[in-house]
DNA sequence: CAGCATCCCTTAAGATACTG
DNA sequence: CAGTATCTTAAGGGATGCTG
């Protein structure tokens, strides 16, 4: 929502935002790693095999990362998975995913 | 939606569209830049200013990137927006920012 | 103003080998 | 299996100065 007087101010807040988001699942993996636990708690292993061409390292770092900032969370039996808070985050991995199958389709009959 | 026997396949697919998304929307920039262009067209000089921190090579390179996909094209006067295609990013940009804003927001209240 | 060219530095990312 | 350590390369990105 824009007011009229406040249209400077509310672009600013809402670029902020976006970036805030972009900080956080920034990086060529993160948003992959949370659509692919969004299907349900995986093993070190379970990911890299999924996340085809990732090494053991960025995945490690990653895991790391998201871990730092409360959006997976690792269980007794050393399976990754999303926290309450990454719940939240089911709607961007979602319209992300949508997005890029649209996409795909929209390039596919280019050709 | 995941079928039984079809959770391998659908998982990589949605993995794979994902991946599609931050391929072109990826980098440090483009989706500010689309998230400020969805309020309006915009020149040159304004983006750069309203995407405080970026340089007019940056700037220049994102935009042509944006334009080559089609996610953004130049009018007459020389102003930058959105296109008919960009339009179905909307709701991307749009649950970025929000989720980013709650993010912000729940941050804050942890202090 | 709009934007390209150049230079340079920092970070991201990949490969590979290794440890508990 | 679940990572860590090390090394190297590629890409991202910033500063500055210049042109139409």
């Amino acid at each position: 929502m824009v007011c009229p007087g406040e249209k400077i101010y509310d672009c600013k807040r809402q670029l902020l935002a976006i970036q805030d988001t972009l900080d956080i699942l920034g990086g060529k993996w993160k948003v992959t790693i949370l659509g692919c636990l969004a299907m349900g708690e995986k093993r070190f292993m379970d990911l890299q095999r999924e996340l085809a061409g990732i090494g053991p390292k960025m995945l490690s770092r990653e895991l790391h990362e998201l871990e730092v900032n409360s959006l997976i969370q690792k269980n007794e039996e050393g399976k990754y998975m999303m926290t309450e808070y990454s719940a939240s985050l089911k709607p961007v991995i979602e319209v992300l995913a949508a997005w890029g199958a649209q996409h795909r389709v929209k390039v596919m009959s280019m050709q």
